[in-house]
DNA sequence: GTGTTTGCAAAGTGTTTGCAATTTA
DNA sequence: TAAATTGCAAACACTTTGCAAACAC
C-alpha cells in the first residue's frame, strides 16, 4: 500500500484554503492528495472511502468535491455527459480519455503546441482550453 | 425567416442513412439540416418543434437525435456534464463554448495545429480529438 | 402483415437541496 | 454559542426504457 499523507500536511492544505478540517474532508483529502495525480468520480471516491472503513455519505462526497474544486484544490474535467471527473492535478494540462474503461490520463501541456486558435471576441474572456484525445481499446 | 429545406432533400438524406422517413424525423430534419451549422440540445430542439406547431414528444426527440448520431448525420459534443449537445457539422472541427450562455461555436480545424500529442499505446485506438475553448462573458 | 417507430409514463442516473442533528471555532 | 458541515431522504435534471397504438414498407 502507498504511504498515507500525514494529517498535518492535509490540515495545512485545508486551512490555507479556508476550509474547516472536518473528519470527512480529512478522510477524502488523504485519499485524494496522496502524492500522485488522481482522477476520481464522486461515486468512485465514495466507494474508496467506504472500503477503507470510513463512514461518509455520498452527498458529503459531492459537497466536498465541489468545495475543493471551488477552493482550487481540484479541477473538474468534463469528458462524459452524465458523470463528472475531478483531477488532483490542477496545473494546466490535457487528457486522454479511454471511452471503453472511462479512464483519464494526463498529457503534460509543455509537450503540446496549439496553433491557429481563433481570436476571441471583445466580450469573451478565456477560461481554459481543454484538449481531449478520445480513444477506445483495440479489438483483438 | 430562413428558407426551409424541401422535404425531397431531407427524404433522400434519411433514406441513404437507412432511416424510415417518419413525420417526426422529417420535422426534426428540416429544423436541423436547414443549410447552416447548428448546435442543439434535445430540450431545445423539442421546444423549437413545438413552437413551430408540430406535435412530437421529448422522448422521440431523444430517439431521433440518437438515431441520427448513430447514422453519422449528427455529432455529439460533450462540453457539459449533464447535458448533451448535437452538432450538424459532422466534419472534424473544434469548439468555443461559452459557459455563461451555453453557446457553442465552431472552429475550423484547418486553422488549428496541434503538435506534441503523446503516442498512443499499442492497445489504444484513436476515436477523435476534441479541443474546447471555454470562455465566459467579460463582466462590464 | 411484419417490423419499426411513436408517445406516454415510469424508471434510471448522476447530482443537488432542505433540514435537523452534529461539529468546529 | 454562532456558524459551518454532515447525512439522510427527497427533489432535480437529463436521458432511457417498456409497451401498446400507430405507422412505413
Amino acid at each position: 500500500m502507498d504511504k498515507i499523507r500525514p494529517y498535518s500536511k492535509v490540515l495545512r492544505t485545508l486551512k490555507s484554503a479556508g476550509l474547516r478540517p472536518t473528519k470527512q474532508r480529512l478522510v477524502l483529502s488523504r485519499l485524494l492528495f496522496d502524492g500522485k495525480n488522481r482522477h476520481v468520480t464522486a461515486e468512485g471516491l465514495h466507494s474508496e472511502a467506504i472500503l477503507s472503513g470510513q463512514k461518509i455519505s455520498l452527498a458529503t462526497v459531492y459537497n466536498v468535491l465541489n468545495a475543493f474544486t471551488s477552493a482550487d484544490l481540484l479541477k473538474e474535467i468534463i469528458v462524459d455527459s452524465g458523470c463528472s471527473y475531478f483531477d488532483t492535478n490542477i496545473t494546466e494540462h490535457h487528457h486522454i480519455f479511454n471511452e471503453d474503461n472511462n479512464e483519464l490520463t494526463d498529457i503534460k501541456i509543455k509537450n503540446v503546441e496549439l496553433k491557429g486558435l481563433p481570436i476571441l471576441t471583445s466580450c469573451e474572456k478565456l477560461q481554459r482550453i481543454d484538449v481531449i484525445i478520445r480513444v477506445k481499446n483495440k479489438s483483438k
